[in-house]
RNA sequence: GCGCCCGUAGCUCAGUUGGAUAGAGCACGAGCCUUCUAAGCUUGGGGCCGCAGGUUCGAAUCCUGCCGGGCGCGCCA
């Protein structure tokens, strides 16, 4: 991350950065990050070689970035500097790096500043700024990694999503997981953040929700409807919907024309299906704020306004349609339909907004809806199937025109979740839609709980293919990433339920007592907040998922020192004050662990 | 035919948005339990980062073209 670009300006404002010392107790205080701290001690020292005239004032900063290196022995944290600003300065890497070495090993908590390679800056920190990390991770608690680098601006993050005419099925789950950690995660970074879910009640989807549902009413009556006919739903979930509209309508309309029941068939089928979708979603912990009907949206003559604005911008015209590019279908006609300009942003051809009998395309009224969604958010993210991938153009398209009617276009982005193959001991499990008969979310969150599907949902990028295999994630073993995390923390409270046991307690009075191998866990666990930050930027929620992974090993390795050495044990029952530091350090790893699954959603657990 | 995603150890995947000698788990070999949970840890071998060019101080990462796999390509949702 640049350290001077955008997003740390708005995490750090310049006041901040230009503190003599950032990294006091006060500055802890106030969750400056060690990260952050010494990102402004740079910014620092490079105004003080300005000042100095070995710097030329005013050379762009944005590519100086500052990072952990990925081998520890290189140092704690790294500085490109010196290479690229060397040829704004007209001079080499290394005659830079030397000068801006030389400002950075004065600091305070700077133990060793060197150069490395062809200018890398590598600074080895005092063991003091780990330990005072460890007094952050305990004043700040959960709030740990929280940060302020959304600046309080408000991103809409649309999940789920899922038609309402049935419960939700397994090609769901990763979309709603994915879409609620990564809201979550953009919270704790310092978004408000708005948990939409779009219901599509107004298509032709739902009419046949609606006859089904009349099916049932009408089984519901008493009448042999025999098999549900093709076409329709024909699950067993909507068989309390029918009895509910025959205790409310009785027999009025089992003969009567569709015309007469069919709009409110529809909607009470619709309602009682998000209910059930509700309840669905509850057990994974998922809580959306706003339901946005797409009825409602088209009641209120929405798609219509975004239409006669964009044909006043000679964005939607009305043209021949272009037959499809796949295989053909043998009824193909050329149609003349209002069609939006989205080859002018990139897409294969223009797409019509309204079908031939005057109704909205999909495409018509979701254009409105982001619309809608952009007035009262500063960034829109949707998390989207793979099987929709084709359709991202068009609306990314009518985003990027819609919103520039009220100025600057808004940052709109759609993720992508791949599909989740469903396995059980290796076997692909088979769902047949034909019959009804998919794997629902229910079925799998009863079988392995919620934690599980929640995590293992998060343990590969959602850009990459999944499988979920039954046996696997139930499984009690390190290879098995939920399992291994739950243990780590358990191990953390079992050793403080022990300690306390023993009449000992966590102690921040002698953490110099803890040694070079307790120092790496810190250094590890320090890197939370900025971890939080980059996952945040880049839309990733599984990035914490695999940083708990490598504090969860750290920890068990660490933990295992104690085998062989029973003086690197946490509890030292002839040396309390030693004792106390380490149950300190314990209860801060724990602190930390808990506040990523936090992040995630799944629950920490005290013991197994 | 076109668009999007993916291609990294035998297998499953990370890779800090362009940084230093590309990492972890499984599997395979060798070790560690009188213990705060061995449900774990240590250690060894294993790589043309799909292929070929390009961009620059520097590429698994960015660009172009191929190859292979997945998803999609009606006025459906």
């Amino acid at each position: 991350m640049p350290v001077f670009g955008c997003a740390e300006s708005l995490a750090h404002p310049a006041t901040r950065l230009v503190r003599p010392n950032p990294l006091t107790a006060r500055a802890m205080a106030d969750n400056t990050t060690l990260h952050a701290a010494f990102a402004g001690q740079i910014h620092a020292a490079l105004d003080a070689l300005e000042a100095k005239g070995v710097l030329p004032a005013g050379l762009p900063r944005h590519a100086v970035t500052l990072e952990a290196p990925r081998d520890p022995s290189h140092g704690d944290l790294a500085t490109n500097a010196a290479m690229v600003l060397a040829k704004g300065a007209a001079t080499n890497p290394r005659a830079l790096a030397e000068a801006l070495v030389a400002e950075l090993a004065a600091l305070p908590l700077v133990a060793e500043a060197s150069i490395a390679g062809p200018g890398f800056i590598n600074l080895r920190l005092a063991d003091a700024a780990w330990l005072g990390e460890l007094g952050a991770i305990a004043a700040l608690g959960a709030d740990y990694g929280r940060s302020t680098l959304g600046a309080g601006t408000t991103v809409n993050v649309e999940y789920v999503s899922a038609n309402p005419t049935g419960p939700m099925h397994m090609g769901h789950c990763r979309g709603a997981v994915v879409g609620d950690a990564l809201a979550a995660l953009l919270e704790f970074a310092g978004h408000k953040v708005v948990r939409e879910y779009y219901v599509n009640d107004a298509g032709a989807q739902v009419a046949v929700l609606a006859r089904s549902a009349h099916v049932r009413y009408r089984e519901a009556l008493g009448q042999a409807v025999g098999e549900i006919p093709e076409g329709l739903y024909p699950g067993e979930y909507l068989i309390p919907v029918g009895q509910a509209l025959a205790a409310e309508f009785g027999d009025r309309y089992a003969a009567a024309p569709e015309g007469e029941w069919l709009g409110l068939f529809q909607a009470r089928a619709v309602a009682a299906m998000l209910v059930m979708i509700r309840d669905d979603l509850a057990l994974l912990g998922i809580h959306h704020d706003l339901f946005s009907s797409e009825a409602e949206l088209q009641a209120r003559g929405k798609p219509e306004e975004a239409e006669a604005w964009l044909r006043a911008q000679d964005l939607v015209y009305d043209g021949l349609l272009e037959a499809p590019k796949g295989k053909m279908p043998e009824d193909w006609e050329p149609v003349a339909l209002p069609l939006f300009r989205s080859t002018r942003f990139g897409d294969d051809q223009d797409r019509p907004i309204k079908k031939s009998d005057g109704s909205w395309t999909y495409f018509g009224a979701d254009l409105a809806y982001h619309y809608q969604k952009a007035q009262s958010a500063d960034a829109l993210v949707d998390i989207w199937g793979a099987d929709h991938a084709g359709t991202v153009k068009r609306i990314k398209a009518a985003v990027a025109a819609m919103t520039a009617r009220d100025g600057a276009a808004k940052p709109f982005e759609v993720k992508l979740v791949q599909m989740v193959q469903l396995l059980r001991d290796g076997e692909p499990v088979k769902m047949s839609k034909r019959s009804g008969n998919f794997v629902t979310l229910r079925e799998v969150v009863e079988e392995v709980g919620k934690d599980v599907v929640r995590f293992t949902m998060l343990t590969r990028k959602p850009e990459a293919q999944m499988d979920f295999d039954f046996a696997h994630v139930v499984e009690a073993s390190k290879d098995n990433p939920v399992f291994y995390l739950q243990y780590a923390h358990a191990r953390i409270c079992s050793t403080l339920r022990k300690g306390a046991a023993e009449g000992f307690a966590p102690a921040d009075g002698a953490l110099h007592r803890l040694g070079a191998e307790e120092l790496e866990l810190v250094k590890l666990a320090a890197q939370f907040p900025r971890l939080v930050e980059s996952a945040a930027v880049a839309r990733e929620p599984h990035r914490v998922a695999f940083f708990l992974g490598d504090l969860a090993a750290a920890f068990h390795s660490y933990w295992n020192l104690g085998n062989d050495r029973v003086e690197k044990r946490f509890i030292v029952a002839q040396d309390a004050e030693l004792t106390g530091a380490r149950l300190f350090l314990a209860t801060q790893i724990g602190q930390v662990i808990r506040n990523g699954l936090a992040l995630l959603g799944v629950v920490a657990v005290e013991e197994m």
